[in-house]
DNA sequence: CGGCATCCTCTTTGATACTG
DNA sequence: CAGTATCAAAGAGGATGCCG
């Protein structure tokens, strides 16, 4: 059934790619990595164009390949989760070298492009630091502005930055905008007055962000 | 003409794979890569299986990317050279963890496989460690068997490990054989004598291997 | 030769519809 | 919810032809 269409090449380059290098497997790794266990459903909100059978053979693949499992609940539930296995938790670090050398890409203009917030996290974890370590936590919410469940709280404190996909509580500051401002201003690349006058709505302390961006 | 098929997500991973992340895309890297400036032939040469229309259609789009650089000589030689620009080759530390992540898949027998000494350049930089570095420089010389050309030259001294494609003048060392033994020498997995036993041609000082391989 | 372009067949993808 | 079924369109793979 499955062509099984390998490079054929004794590399251990090429064997990774006969693994996750076809199309849509490195994203679907990123969701796994981003969210953690998933539902498909959750998969397919999070890899939006994905053809749903595409998504389907995609995940049997990996499954056989031991990147991803399958853990199916009881009959009373009846829902299957995706994780991945510690092998596909390896790829971590190839996702996130890969995703800073896309990183540049993301300054052309993202007109007709799909917006997830959580896909951010990897950029916020990687570029963004606590810079001052000794103040009491922020959390900062970052809204895509469509669907009211496109959020991702960013919590800081005590050096370190974690990111969360959903809503907190009370956050110190809420960001509700296009992709391109929030990224901009996530990058220090746009100030927020700017990306304010080009339509982002900020609500709460200023200061919350400033503490995470690089000095400049 | 392209299809230009994006996934049309605005994430710094997809973006990255939207340039690097079709069929073969990766591949060519590597080879220019282990080869730097490359002749069209060359790099079908490095890359069994690959259409030739497929290498071109890739290496154009490469080139709209910036990822690759063409260089025309003069008529008279009438000869075109491959290159990677600098942003090319900033994708070398992602294939060097790709490939480190492939690295265990190198396990499985690699029947029918084709096999060309010089992809272990990258898996020898990274995992032999000269661990005499006052001793004097040794050369190994690395042969895939069928053809002469295909050859890899390991010349460790100093502290460090250089490779080189092709042969050299008086190598300490010349190991000939199958390609799984050859890497199951190089990574420990299999002693000389075993990978002797099983096919491997053995000319020179030993020595010179064990001064590379971690210890054990 | 070196660097492709063309033609052809086969597989994969993408979009949509449908089901236990 | 978690897929399978179907089908048109695009892409991959292989052979060969062309042109400086």
């Amino acid at each position: 059934m499955s062509a099984d269409r390998t490079y054929g090449q004794y590399c251990a380059l090429a064997k990774a790619l006969d693994v996750v290098g076809d199309r849509w497997a490195l994203l679907i790794i990123r969701e796994l990595l981003l969210r953690g266990a998933c539902r498909y459903t959750d998969l397919q909100t999070g890899l939006p164009g994905i053809a749903t059978n595409l998504l389907a053979a995609r995940l049997r693949r990996l499954e056989a390949d031991g990147v991803v499992r399958r853990e199916a609940a009881q009959p009373p539930v009846a829902i299957t989760l995706f994780h991945l296995t510690e092998r596909g938790k390896e790829l971590e670090p190839v996702l996130l070298l890969l995703g800073a050398w896309g990183a540049p890409l993301m300054a052309e203009p993202a007109a007709g492009d799909a917006f997830c917030t959580h896909w951010l996290s990897f950029p916020v974890r990687q570029f963004l630091h606590d810079r001052n370590p000794d103040g009491p936590p922020v959390t900062i919410l970052l809204a895509g502005g469509g669907d009211a469940r496109n959020v991702l709280t960013i919590e800081a404190g005590g050096g370190k930055i974690h990111t969360r996909i959903g809503g907190a509580e009370s956050p110190d500051l809420v960001l509700t905008g296009a992709a391109q401002l929030l990224v901009g201003v996530l990058a220090g690349k746009l100030r927020l007055s700017e990306a304010k006058a080009a339509g982002l709505v900020v609500e709460g302390d200023p200061a919350a962000l400033e503490r995470l961006l690089p000095k400049g």
